[in-house]
DNA sequence: GCCGTTTTCGGCCCGACTGTTTTCAGTCG
């Protein structure tokens, strides 16, 4: 799949192009391109072998041919114009925030600046200083922004933010005179990492609001404490986050909040919406001339604009303000349908709690299942379970539920995909369980599409867990082709794993989104090893909302009877399919 | 470069902030 290669071409030309003074529209039709090829869960492939390019909106005849140029040559001769001149070290600077494509022009023309070495010797010498429109505020933000640079991770996991902000917002709801308060950004759109932590408050007097904010115990550095905004540096454990305040009026407050949360993408494209209505959209409210139609609640202003809610983990621009105005939103998947955890690991294997443990914290989350789900034999570093521990284990969890009400703990295993693509237990002994997740923890490059394909060809296994195996902070994943992995899935009416732990989160958001266009049920388990491991599974609902899950797509919204009930009649069909 | 039941040319989201200016450009979200 080419989709990304191609939006990093699209991503440079961008880059280059503002270097070089061509800013503007042509600029932004190139971002474009870019982001609309690395949503897409088609592959562009496909799409060009079958003439559809021309009808993806953003994708226009230039776009379309500089593609089909690409996937036919395998270069492209705009991008090569566009860096004509351009060291590509020069486009690194664009990251650096207060740098535009203006201004490293201007380096790059004047003072020969051709990466981050050569801005640092330009600062340290004077020479920058000497710029046009170059003050000396201007070089000593610079220099702050450079060193802020080597000090903090460009995005933090999902995890980490909804941590820092849980934190942040409860400490916030102490200020005074405060009203409502929320995560914005792309935390409250739940992806996978996240930038700056935006959170939203709304008061009468917002100097006083913020001035509590900026007093908070964690804030190491003060960046900016005015009326309106107010932006401190929290530090936790070793790492140094960025946490940013905006206070507005209650009054405004739906409005603020649907700007803040954003996707850029998407406020834009509801900004010309409403331009093409005569009506004016901004962080303060919906206008009509100077008549504000609606600002208090974000369901106010989607709603002038003819069109109900929409949820932030759906606000990318990927279609869904179309669906919205014809009234055709999909009911998203919701915590509450969340019945049971499918991956759980005790202290049997490599987990922290003790059987009866898990299922309490389990219970407290208002859960009527879990499935216990540990390492299998080959698996050694994590103590994996040999046939005769699994069986005790069986055996213990049968007396457990036998003390049970409106509970149960469902019998797994995380069974290993070995070498050959068999199974680590015998196919008898996976009988006896009632859920089987299949999962490979060695030879990430030895033929893995094959083996995940041979394991779910057996009859016992339910899931695949982590499909792709990768850890967001620290690996790419396994040697996999995932499209033949769905399709195998679907064709033998198995489910994949959307494993919720906050550096898997695996499936990712795209091939959730192709699981489901082939019809394959997504299972949803935290892989939890420790007491606040269950927790992730907001993480896994947020990403499942994000590809448009719904409630019928994910196994775990049904009950442990229907469950564990299908995997009975499942079995009872494969046993008379074998006997002739 | 994209797009169009107003348009095939002339639009293309909106406001704040900062720092540099003496009326505005650049950057950001």
């Amino acid at each position: 799949m080419k989709n990304r290669e191609i939006a990093e071409l699209f991503e440079r030309i961008a880059d280059a192009l503002e270097v070089k003074g061509e800013t503007g529209f042509k600029v932004v039709a190139y971002r474009k391109g870019a982001r609309i090829l690395q949503d897409m869960a088609e592959d562009v492939e496909a799409v060009a072998r079958e003439g559809r390019l021309g009808s993806v909106p953003g994708i226009g005849e230039g776009l379309a041919k500089k593609i089909r140029e690409y996937l036919e040559t395998g270069k492209m001769a705009k991008f090569a114009e566009a860096m004509k001149g351009l060291p590509e070290s020069l486009l690194g600077l664009l990251e650096i925030q207060g740098l535009g494509g203006k201004t490293v022009h201007l380096m790059h023309e004047k003072l020969g600046v051709k990466d981050i070495d050569g801005l640092k010797r330009a600062i340290a010498d004077g020479s920058l200083a000497g710029l046009p429109g170059m003050g000396d505020k201007k070089v000593d933000n610079l220099r702050r922004a450079l060193e802020a640079r080597e000090r903090t991770a460009e995005r933090v996991s999902i995890c980490e933010a909804a941590v820092i902000a849980d934190e942040v917002i409860a400490y916030l709801r102490k200020a005074p005179g405060v009203g409502r308060v929320s995560a914005a950004g792309s935390l409250r759109r739940m992806k996978e990492t996240v930038g700056d932590i935006d959170i939203l408050a709304c008061g009468k007097d917002g100097s006083k609001i913020i001035r509590h904010f900026t007093r908070h115990p964690g804030a190491v550095r003060v960046l900016a404490e005015g009326g309106t905004k107010g932006s401190v540096v929290i530090r936790t454990g070793d790492a140094e986050r960025q946490v940013d305040l905006r206070v507005v009026a209650e009054r405004e407050y739906g409005a603020a909040l649907l700007y803040f949360t954003g996707s850029k993408a998407h406020n834009i494209k509801l900004r010309g919406l409403a331009k093409e209505r005569g009506l004016k959209i901004s962080e303060y409210g919906v206008f009509k001339g100077d008549k504000r139609l609606a600002s208090r609640e974000e369901e106010d202003c989607y709603r002038v604009l003819g069109m109900p809610w929409i949820p932030p983990e759906m606000r990318e621009d990927r279609g869904e303000i179309e669906l919205a105005l014809e009234n055709r939103l999909p009911r998203l998947l919701e915590a509450a349908d969340i019945k049971g955890d499918l991956h759980v690991h005790t202290r049997a294997s490599d987990g922290d709690l003790s059987l009866g443990e898990v299922a309490g914290l389990a219970r407290k989350m208002g859960y009527s299942y879990i499935a216990i789900c540990d390492h299998s034999r080959s698996v050694t570093y994590a103590r994996g379970l040999e046939v005769e521990r699994l069986a005790a284990e069986i055996e213990e969890i049968e007396a457990f539920n036998r003390t049970l009400r409106g509970f149960r703990v469902l019998k797994g295993s995380e069974v290993d995909i070995l070498a050959d693509g068999s199974l680590d237990f015998p196919d008898k002994l996976l009988g006896r369980l009632d859920f089987v997740v299949a999962a490979i923890h060695s030879g990430f490059k030895k033929n893995v599409t094959e083996r995940m394909l041979k394991a779910l060809a057996n009859p016992h296994v339910r899931t695949i867990a982590h499909p792709t195996g990768r850890l967001i902070s620290r690996r790419g994943g396994y040697e996999v082709d995932l499209d033949r992995v769905i399709d195998g899935a679907a064709r033998h009416g198995k489910a994949l794993e959307l494993n919720a732990y906050f550096d898997r989160l695996d499936l990712d958001e795209l091939n959730l989104k192709k699981a489901k266009s082939k019809g394959v049920r997504i299972s949803i388990g935290t892989d939890t090893h420790f007491a606040d491991g269950l927790a992730m599974m907001r993480f896994g609902v947020g990403i499942a909302r994000r590809a448009w899950l719904e409630k019928g797509d994910v196994l775990n919204t049904l009950g442990a009877d229907e469950l564990v009930g299908r995997t009975a009649i499942r079995k009872e069909r494969g046993k008379r399919a074998r006997r002739p």
